[in-house]
DNA sequence: CCCTATCATACTACCACGTAGGTTTTTTGG
DNA sequence: CCAAAAAACCTACGTGGTAGTATGATAGGG
């Protein structure tokens, strides 16, 4: 009974297997993405990698684990996009929400695979599933307050700075989440007229919405 | 082979029939909105109104008929949310925005049930399934498309007439729309201080939002 | 009293997760 | 450089759960 990886992300880990550990969790990711959690076998998943399920049970004990793995990278991913810039003390309440929706719908680009199943299929699809993964739930659980803690934080230091209306902070901050989340349902990447400037444009755009929707 | 309901709900029904049907619906509306489509089973559905699978294949022929009467029904009520607003004449393009985001926010947290399995799984759900669902599927993409042909209108008549930022009328929907949709992940009915008058504060707020971030 | 809509029970077929070993490749140690 | 061990991966199953069916029971209307 080995001890499979992929829950200890920062462990030391031979570089060849955490390669192809990453490897299996592109493919999961993507086919995640395509077909849904639930619909997805581990056999389609090995489809994609072009070998058996043997390889991918080698590396992650079950499919939650699979699912996991992503979410984790994917929110990982996701602090790193956004979590320099909210913490920025040169930046005003304006600016700094700018800067870091336009980074957060960069990275929802950029990394859509990871990012779309992460969204909202984890309640459902865990909380079905035994509960002797209520510890990598409490960290996914942890990392998402800690997500949407950064941008109340900004929306909160607006309202007191005067620089955004003062209504209720809590809406504010799920309607900003709202219009870059939702990219996930209508942005599919290498569509037609994708490519990094139409990304930023985009990025632009939104965050352009968002700013205007909480200024005084 | 009977011939059951669910496609043709125009047709004169037996009422009785009818609302037995509604209730099942309302069933699986409730069941697929808290497990999601794929993991739960019909006799879960079938638990929840206290019966068992055959009063649920004597109305619907299969699981992914069941998906799609939520759909169209949900898909129904939306349209009759917002489709009178969206052609009144009466309304400069920001007053008819606000109204309109405002009815559909309220709709979406009336019949959260309905809404949340209808917005985003559908292309991944019936996707896998047999390609015998063409018909209804059509039927679906059309109605999505006219919901979301109400918002392109009154945006690109907003920009016409110098009301709305003149920039790019796609993304503007897109924005709104997700400010709208994304209620599903964080709404809870019956959650703590839900009230009818709280959703209607809610939903001018998110209306708010909306129009000051498309507003020139 | 019969007939039909409605619902329950029991059953089948099948898919997909996870496992138990075997086989190949890589690493290690002498 | 070579055996031996370990890691990486594959093959072939066992097993549980679920969609859908076939048949039987019941209740209400004409």
């Amino acid at each position: 009974m080995r001890q499979p990886i992929a829950q200890g992300r920062t462990q030391k880990l031979d570089s060849k297997r955490h390669a192809s550990a990453q490897e299996i969790l592109d493919a999961a990711a993507t086919a995640f993405s395509e077909r849904g959690y639930a619909a997805t076998s581990i056999d389609d998943v090995a489809d994609v990698l072009g070998c058996t399920k043997g390889r991918i049970y080698h590396y992650f004990r079950t499919k939650g684990d699979l699912f996991i793995g992503i979410h984790l990278q994917a929110l990982e991913w996701a602090l790193e996009a956004v979590g320099p810039t909210a913490e920025r003390a040169d930046l005003g309440p304006e600016e700094k929400l700018r800067e870091m929706v336009h980074r957060h719908a960069m990275h929802l680009m950029n990394r859509a695979s990871y990012m779309g199943p992460a969204q909202y299929q984890i309640e459902m699809n865990l909380a079905s599933e035994g509960r002797n993964k209520d510890e990598q739930m409490a960290r996914i659980l942890k990392m998402r307050r800690q997500f949407e803690a950064y941008y109340a934080t900004v929306v909160e230091e607006g309202i007191a700075a005067g620089a955004f209306r003062g209504t209720d902070a809590n809406i504010l901050v799920k309607a900003v989440l709202g219009t870059i989340n939702w990219m996930h349902v209508w942005f599919r990447p290498g569509g037609p007229q994708d490519s990094t400037v139409e990304r930023e444009r985009t990025a632009a755009e939104l965050a352009e919405f968002a700013v205007r929707g909480v200024v005084a």
